[in-house]
RNA sequence: GCCGAAGUGGCGGAACUGGCAGACGCGCACGACUCAAAAUCGUGUUCCGCAAGGAGUGUGGGUUCGAUUCCCACCUUCGGCACCA
């Protein structure tokens, strides 16, 4: 009788041996092809880990084991991202300090690490809270504040480099360069303005330092900022999801105040080009880009003009002044000489309105406008369509430019603004509001007047806090439109081509139902409301358009009218055809509607009142690329070069440029708490000054209380010993953990380097890191800012790489398995967590069943990155497996079942198959079909063993390929069993086995026979057979006789290795 | 609303490039061993049907000799984004 497998004695056996041999250090650099295996690193918390974040331990365990094997050099190391708030706030709660409860947790993470059989290399441990580390946390810092991002050279620069500049040159061809190639927006602070070398040389240096955190990587800047009141700290845009803080949820406030961030913005087209370069989960790349959120068009610059008949205008009756001046009374095709006519009245700017504050938003362009407002678009196209524009509530022009009527209301409304939430601003489905300005902006493209509102859907802190609103091609400003009674005229064509027309009972004559029948055209009689039957007309296509006007207008009754919607948009009237191409248009076609037909009298614009009939709905707006309509000498231009030719003609014209803009703001990183890396900075006389590098570390001194202040300045700043530095005052913000996990990835290449952050041969040796595993949730916050710092590394000439995660995976989450139930009786799994008290320890399930089951099933349980509830009963069904595994290896004699046809042929056939799927199977992160293999070979070896192979060389070549297979998967039982048999410690350090390709081919297959696709038969054939005789013995047999019968087999197809179908 | 992923037995899930749907495991049933039970070994297990056979991968269409796989429309679930002009 073998000895029983139990994995309580062998595993704790096996793990004090190899970490007493340090099995599992990587080797020296050079020696051997490397590969460096990373899981996300882990912030150790109180609580433990549980089995959902072995998830990805295990699989990575796995792939570090078998590449071993493979013989390459492996890095697989750990470490702690161990400041940040959760430790801080359980430090207060438990009143210990928080470096020993980091000790403390870290501590049981190890254990816990171990526990399970993991193979991390412990010598390169590293823990963010040590000042061996974070003292070039600090270090990077430092580089990035003494950094600034050239746009020339497209690269991150020395700031003397620029200090030398400045005193040279000044900064406009900085700015100039910027404004030539708008991809660079993002290298300076929005709003800094160009200065001469006469105005840098006459500073002082306070002013020169203060000018220079334009510029800097790392700089600080006041601002609006998310102030998270429970934890009270600011937080990052990316930590707020729908307006609450990512860890506390509490609804965040906005405060202001003087910040550290790094310019991540100057570094947004690189982020954006380079995820081309990495093979990331595909969903994970989207939402990076996503984030960054590029998008291309043009500024245009519209002067603020003025309206003579507006001054008189009362509030509440700004809609009748706009119309007038709009021109009601024109007639059809008149309205271009109305509109010239217009242009020289509205030519003149109000003079006496001047704007005390320069341009907000144009940093870069530094346009000297008398009273201009310059909006950002990606839709230049869309131009001629622009009947209105809109400013955001903070827009500094907001004050200037409103008319005294008006003001009221406008401080009213910005008051408003300023006073809701996030949470209220961005509630769903929220109605649009908005006031009018009682100004008017000059369409620079017609020279026409369009009214100017503000309205809190434009956003300040985007493009330049102002658009021109273009409602019949942008949701939002049709939304806007509808609801105020603006203009809403169609500039775009549709692309589908298509256009709708509702027939009103009785407004054309008794023939037309008739001709439209004969014509083919598509309608549906149905009731109009309560009036009588009309005709639902669905045109597709222009030559269907035209046949349908030509008929319309053949048996339109006299004063009646039709319209068109969508494709074509013009109204049809027994004396002929309005096109809805202008303001002017708009107003012409109303009235006569108005005159025609009561009912409408009500609506103010055209689109109102089509938009009233729902069969028109699904036409009235569309945003998509099309040929450019209603836009004079651009009429017709193609959709897909509208863009660019309108952008260089208003270039050309002096009215506007090219322009991009992201949605990535500087990233904010300080955090006004005790636990963090402090921030190397004294602010002395001159300004902000970089702690010199000697100095390092700025130690976290030991305090008494880590109590935050709701004055929102950190404990630090408390202590005079830390505050107080003979250059002047230190600054008191700590890091937020993102700035430690930006680089550690970095530091295990070298992970106790005492002289420098790091060797630049060990870093070139094993970076980038090959294979890096996590969670879905840190998709844009940790590995957009790693990416960030390795890029600004690179530059600096720290790195030789500019992407530091070559290959991304993410692993699924792991629920609770107890099934509930909600509401709506639907069922549904919970996720693991403290207070919900459903938490499972790998601990718990490693007493029971032993690590090696843990592992098997981790690997086991579920596509690798699909969210699964554990099971409890699938641990011990992977524990039976290695009971099978550890039988068939001791004592293949015992119970054994009857006897089986197996031949030694094929059980080295299956043996050396394995291989190849286990082989397959890992590259792929299929950790469960890799499973699933060994199984079937397990169970294979049973078959063997029945048929009498037991004690054969192939029976022995068989066990031998299952332990070394079995070794990355459960390594103590493989490691046991290896010993058992006889072997030299460790299956570790053994090579991986080579599959035999002859041995692994199949010498019969069976091939499917089907008639008609349906499956008839099975035929089994040498593998070497040639498809015609495949297809004769596939006709001859029985399933295909039975079913093909006398007739005659139209067609029968081989598909080689797999079946016959024969169609008859 | 937009973007992305996914819907396959009682359950977790397999199925390489369009080619035998349901591998492997759990559960269940039956048998062997046992005085008995557990463990173990073996057999069976998509549904309907005694069977021959038929149906079947969220729903409805399409392409194809052949579709879980490709195309179109829709439904559901999960994740992300959310007035970004």
């Amino acid at each position: 009788m073998a000895d029983k497998y139990i994995p309580q004695e062998i595993e704790p056996r096996w793990q004090a041996r190899w970490e007493k041999d340090e099995l599992y250090k990587s080797g020296a650099e050079g020696e051997k092809p490397k590969y460096y295996i990373l899981d996300f690193y882990p912030y150790p918390s109180g609580e433990g880990m549980s089995v959902g974040h072995a998830r990805n331990y295990v699989p990575t365990d796995v792939i570090a084991r078998y590449y071993r094997m493979k013989g390459y050099n492996v890095l697989h190391p750990m470490g702690f991202d161990a400041f940040g708030l959760p430790t801080e706030n359980a430090a207060i709660k438990l009143k210990t300090n928080p470096h020993i409860l980091n000790e403390r947790y870290s501590a049981n993470y190890v254990r816990q690490y171990k526990l399970m059989g993991l193979s991390y290399d412990w010598s390169r441990l590293i823990n963010s809270a040590h000042d061996d580390y974070y003292r070039w946390t600090q270090w990077i810092f430092l580089q990035l504040f003494k950094s600034w991002y050239d746009p020339r050279l497209d690269k991150a620069a020395p700031i003397t480099d620029l200090e030398r500049e400045l005193a040279q040159s000044g900064s406009q061809a900085i700015f100039d360069y910027i404004d030539a190639h708008p991809e660079q927006v993002g290298v300076v602070a929005k709003g800094a303005p160009a200065i001469s070398a006469q105005q840098w040389n006459a500073m002082s240096r306070r002013e020169q330092n203060a000018y220079l955190m334009n510029f800097r990587l790392a700089f600080r800047a006041e601002t609006q900022v998310n102030w998270d009141p429970e934890d009270k700290v600011v937080v990052a845009d990316e930590e707020v999801e729908n307006g609450r803080a990512w860890r506390s949820g509490a609804l965040v406030e906005k405060k202001v105040i003087r910040q550290w961030f790094f310019r991540i913005t100057a570094y947004a087209d690189r982020l954006a080009n380079d995820l081309d370069t990495v093979d990331w989960p595909e969903r994970i790349v989207k939402m990076q880009r996503n984030w960054i959120g590029k998008s291309e068009g043009a500024e245009v610059k519209f002067e603020i003009g003025s309206q003579k008949s507006e001054v008189r205008s009362q509030k509440g009756e700004i809609r009748d002044q706009r119309l007038e001046i709009g021109g009601q009374k024109s007639e059809v095709g008149n309205q271009r000489q109305e509109a010239r006519g217009k242009r020289q009245e509205s030519q003149s700017p109000i003079s006496n309105l001047q704007s005390p504050i320069s341009h907000p938003e144009s940093p870069i362009s530094n346009l000297q406008s008398q009273l201009s407002v310059t909006v950002f678009t990606t839709r230049p196209d869309t131009l001629w369509g622009a009947t209105f524009m809109v400013l955001s509530p903070e827009h500094p022009l907001v004050s200037a430019i409103t008319t005294p009527e008006q003001r009221e209301a406008v401080e009213q409304y910005q008051a408003f603004a300023r006073g809701e939430t996030d949470e209220q601003r961005m509630a769903e489905q929220k109605e649009k509001t908005g006031v009018f300005t009682g100004a008017y902006a000059i369409n620079p493209v017609n020279g026409r007047s369009i009214p100017v509102w503000v309205a809190d859907y434009v956003l300040m802190s985007y493009g330049t806090g102002a658009i021109m609103a273009v409602p019949a091609h942008d949701e939002r400003d049709f939304a806007f439109a509808l609801k105020y009674g603006l203009p809403i005229i169609p500039v775009i064509d549709r692309p589908d081509r298509v256009a709708k027309s509702l027939v009103f009972p009785g407004s054309v004559d008794a023939g037309f139902r008739a001709a439209l029948d004969a014509a083919k055209i598509e309608y549906d009689a149905a009731p109009v409301g309560s009036i009588g039957e009309g005709l639902y007309v669905t045109l597709r296509g222009d030559e269907q358009i035209d046949r349908y006007i030509e008929l319309m207008r053949a048996h339109i009754l006299p004063n009646n009218w039709n319209e068109i919607v969508g494709a074509r948009w013009c109204f049809i009237f027994n004396d002929g055809v309005q096109e809805l191409d202008s303001v002017e248009a708009d107003r012409a076609i109303l009235n006569r509607c108005k005159a025609i037909y009561s009912p409408v009298s009500g609506n103010r614009t055209t689109m109102e009142m089509v938009n009233n009939l729902p069969f028109y709905r699904d036409v009235l707006f569309h945003a998509e690329y099309g040929a450019m309509i209603h836009s004079e000498g651009f009429t017709g231009t193609p959709g897909d070069v509208a863009r660019h030719r309108v952008t260089e003609w208003l270039a050309q014209q002096g009215a506007g440029k090219r322009r991009v803009n992201y949605k990535i703001r500087a990233w904010l990183i300080s955090r006004q708490r005790y636990w963090g890396t402090p921030i190397p900075i004294i602010h002395g006389a001159d300004g902000e000054l970089a702690v010199n590098e000697r100095e390092l570390p700025v130690r976290l001194p030991d305090v008494a209380n880590y109590e935050p202040t709701a004055t929102g300045e950190s404990p630090l700043a408390g202590i005079p010993e830390f505050v107080n530095h003979p250059q002047g005052r230190r600054e008191t913000d700590t890091m937020a953990t993102w700035a430690c996990s930006s680089w550690y990835f970095m530091r295990f290449a070298d992970a106790h380097n005492d002289e420098v952050i790091f060797d630049p041969q060990k870093i070139a040796y094993w970076l980038p890191v090959d294979m890096y595993v996590g969670g879905a949730e840190h998709a844009v916050l940790h590995l957009l800012y790693a990416r960030m710092w390795t890029k600004a590394l690179f530059d600096l000439g720290v790195v030789p790489f500019i992407e530091p995660f070559k290959s991304l995976r993410n692993q699924g989450l792991i629920l609770s398995p107890q099934k509930k139930t909600d509401e709506k009786g639907r069922e549904y799994f919970e996720k693991m967590s403290k207070s919900k008290g459903n938490i499972i320890t790998p601990d718990e399930v490693i007493a029971e069943h032993g690590a090696d089951a843990l592992r098997g099933y981790e690997m086991f349980i579920s596509d690798f990155a699909q969210t699964v509830p554990w099971s409890t009963s699938g641990v011990p069904g992977v524990r039976r497996w290695l009971e099978r595994v550890w039988r068939i290896v001791l004592a293949a004699d015992e119970d054994r079942g009857p006897a089986a046809e197996f031949s030694a042929r094929e059980l080295r056939r299956v043996a050396h198959q394995t291989i190849l799927r286990y082989e397959r199977d890992l590259e792929n992160f299929s950790f469960n079909t890799a499973v699933a293999a060994l199984m079937e070979f397990t169970n294979s070896l049973y078959k063997a063993r029945d048929a009498g192979l037991a004690g054969s060389p192939e029976w022995a070549e068989a066990v031998n390929i299952l332990l070394h297979l079995a070794a990355p998967v459960a390594p103590h039982m493989a490691e046991e069993l290896w010993e058992k048999t006889g072997h030299a410690y460790s299956i570790h350090q053994q090579p991986f086995p080579k599959a035999d390709a002859a041995a692994a081919k199949e010498d019969e297959i069976t091939i499917a026979v089907q008639v008609n696709g349906k499956l008839r038969d099975r035929i089994v054939v040498p593998a070497s057979a040639g498809e015609e005789h495949i297809k004769q013995v596939a006709l001859a047999s029985e399933g295909a006789r039975r079913f093909v019968g006398s007739a005659q087999p139209k067609m029968v197809r081989y598909v080689p290795g797999r079946l016959v179908n024969i169609v008859v």
